[in-house]
DNA sequence: CGAAAATTTGACATGACTCAACTGGAGTGG
DNA sequence: CCACTCCAGTTGAGTCATGTCAAATTTTCG
């Protein structure tokens, strides 16, 4: 039971308060899960079948391109959902893979019991909607910054805003994750300590 | 009542079909509009208090930076939603500029009234959340692109996928919203001409 | 038709990338 | 628990994709 409130209590943060029968509907559906690191939890070719929403841990999304270079589409860690979304939402191939930088602690419903969830139980497409439109919100903003900022900004913005993820993914990954490669990005840093000496 | 053809078949084509009076409760909120080109319906600093939906037209949002270098954040037309997100979502004060690029043909929702519909109506808000998620497949698929392609394979993706924009948006427009200035945009079709003939 | 805006072109500058070599630390196996 | 590997991170030198600035040309639209 204890796993749970993390869960509910973004369901709370939300605007969405589960009934008792809710949660109860909730535990039939959604499946508790332990990932190990470096775990996939989405490949290439395969169709995303489950939302997974990370109660501890942290997930790396990322697409190969065909010279074989690693671009990082998304970090998440606790507290937040993760997937391929165009995969999982449109039940198509996924492109991405998502794999865990640390042990985690998940919990997974497949799309179509959210589906039958949504249908029969208003609060729960409440959630989900205000969850997607918070995430629209979200990447346009990342968006913005990608199109509005050099490279060094984006580092600075992304230290600024995530400091809890500096210290909890490689930096390659970061690199990838704000369109640059692993030595630029390790200049820009070396650049700044210098500069505050 | 022929206006509103377009956007029932667009709820039609997200499996949402709405009933009679589903319909009339759609009357009495979405308010029809007419649009003029160069006419802004979303400035910096005020909130974007409606949802859009663009039954004939088209509409362009972009931000302003610091240098006064304007970045193009979307384009819509015909049977697409347009807002800045951000603000409209959250209510929160716009970031964006959102401007007609021709004459247009609009429907209008406010968010609180959408909150309304969306508690009332079940069918409204699995249509919303069905197109909040849609987005997110939309705008990860468009960080992915800006993240792994060079500008001419950005400039040649956006044709193939969206021929219908390249007589009805200004280039300059296109060039910020592919990420690149107008000179280096000019110079890729320059190019193009001359490496086919 | 004329002014203003959009697009093109040229010359030059630079942010960011590539490639290759080096360093250091973490993980692994004997 | 040491020795060895291997991978992440750093550094240097050279290059290239894309940007900047300014001027010329074309298009748009009042």
């Amino acid at each position: 039971m204890t796993d749970l409130e993390p869960i509910l209590s973004n369901f709370q943060r939300k605007g969405v308060a589960l009934s008792e029968s809710e949660v109860q509907e909730f535990y039939k559906l959604f499946k508790k899960s332990y990932i190990k690191k470096r775990q996939f939890i989405v490949q290439p070719g395969f169709v995303n079948k489950s939302r997974t929403y990370i109660v501890k841990g942290t997930f790396r999304g990322y697409v190969v391109n065909n010279e074989g270079q690693e671009h990082t589409i998304s970090f998440a860690m606790d507290d937040w959902w993760v997937s391929d979304f165009e995969s999982y939402i449109n039940q198509i191939p996924a492109t991405m893979f998502v794999v865990a930088l640390e042990d985690s602690l998940v919990y997974q419903i497949d799309r179509a019991d959210e589906e039958k969830l949504n249908a029969s139980h208003h609060k729960f497409e409440t959630y989900f909607r205000i969850n997607a439109e918070k995430g629209i919100a979200f990447l346009q903003k990342r968006i913005i910054s990608n199109l509005t900022q050099t490279a060094e900004q984006r580092y600075e913005d992304f230290l600024n805003t995530y400091p809890q993820f500096m210290n909890r993914v490689p930096q390659y990954a970061l690199a990838s994750f704000l369109g640059m490669t692993t030595e630029y990005l390790s200049r820009i840093r070396n650049r700044k300590v210098r500069t505050k000496s």
